[in-house]
DNA sequence: GTCGTCAAGTTCCATTTGGAACTAAACGGG
DNA sequence: CCCGTTTAGTTCCAAATGGAACTTGACGAC
């Protein structure tokens, strides 16, 4: 079984820091599985979402699927339910239920949209921008903070890097073994 | 609220097969969204664990925390189930119980560990190696499909990138507004 | 127009989840 | 050594989850 591209040799400082302080099966996964580009993006992503989600269930009582409804409203005004739940990958009727809270809880409004009569068309209250506005801010500083690490010229690397496989992945295929 | 780094302008062939295929609201969040990094991290991460799980579902009846388990021992044989918490996120009780799932299955097995009599050492029996075996490959071909619209270079870009983050991870806050 | 099919969102209910309490064993100071 | 504290893993049970059926409205073919 072949090792992740990257090396265990090169150990500098905050590499041996990082061995240190990470469970010993949280390093085999990062370095010494063969599938190192999943693990690696789902680490450095739960870094980000742990917090924000563990944030905003404590600041303002929204748990995860809240929370996602009401900060793709907030990204863009005027989305129905089921553009969150084709953008989020979470099942409509947690989705529905999460929408209803927020409703009753008068973070969100909704009306229904004229063009399509199954349809509602959702925005913010005033509440719920509240809450938009002051949680981003705070997730861009975690993401810079994430960042930091890299130069300049890193962080657009690895911006157009992951551009480039999103804009790729239409043509990636939805079942392992497509082909037997 | 600015955009993410990646303009929209750039408008290739293949970008707007993208455009074209993913939900409106998924095209703000990938590309018109200050928190890009979490966003298409997550995203692309979702592209490769979803097949996995489901053929892992449908093959061979094992539920997310189950192959988690599975799979964790087969990368590091003789982990404990606290190793498999630590590295994964999931609540301990529901390892317990997919460990007991795949205990009862035969898939793994259990001693004591002689070092502490709280712990048991986990290891693969053959049938759970065989699901290990086979699953292995399937998943580096995905990796591979995913990872070709990158050159080489890119690709060991990539990895190099990911690896400095994931080094400078435990400097990371634990928690929003740390300092307030 | 009207009928069959499809899509948006909701409801129902069996299953899963995960916080908290629990058991048993290890550890650590005096 | 003993006792208070910590840790590995399990159990309990209330709450969240998600598949499937349902409701209502849209759309397309004839």
């Amino acid at each position: 079984m072949r090792r992740a591209p990257t090396s265990l040799s090169r150990l500098d400082h905050e590499r041996e820091a990082a061995l240190r302080d990470l469970d010993p099966l949280t390093v085999t996964k990062l370095w010494d599985n063969p599938c190192w580009l999943s693990f690696r993006l789902n680490f450095v992503a739960f870094r980000f979402n742990d917090p924000v989600y563990r944030w905003i269930e404590t600041r303002y009582g929204l748990v995860r699927p809240e929370f996602v409804a009401l900060y793709a409203v907030g990204l863009k005004e005027g989305v129905a339910a089921k553009n969150i739940v084709a953008s989020s990958g979470l099942p409509k009727n947690t989705l529905s239920r999460a929408i209803q809270k927020l409703l009753t809880r008068r973070l969100l409004k909704r009306e229904t949209d004229r063009d399509d009569l199954r349809s509602f068309v959702l925005r913010l209250t005033p509440a719920g921008r509240a809450i938009f506005e002051e949680t981003m801010p705070l997730m861009v500083k975690q993401q810079s903070t994430m960042l930091s690490t890299l130069t300049e010229a890193e962080q657009r690397q690895l911006c157009e890097l992951m551009d480039k496989l999103v804009i790729a992945s239409p043509a990636w295929p939805a079942d392992l073994e497509p082909q037997s």
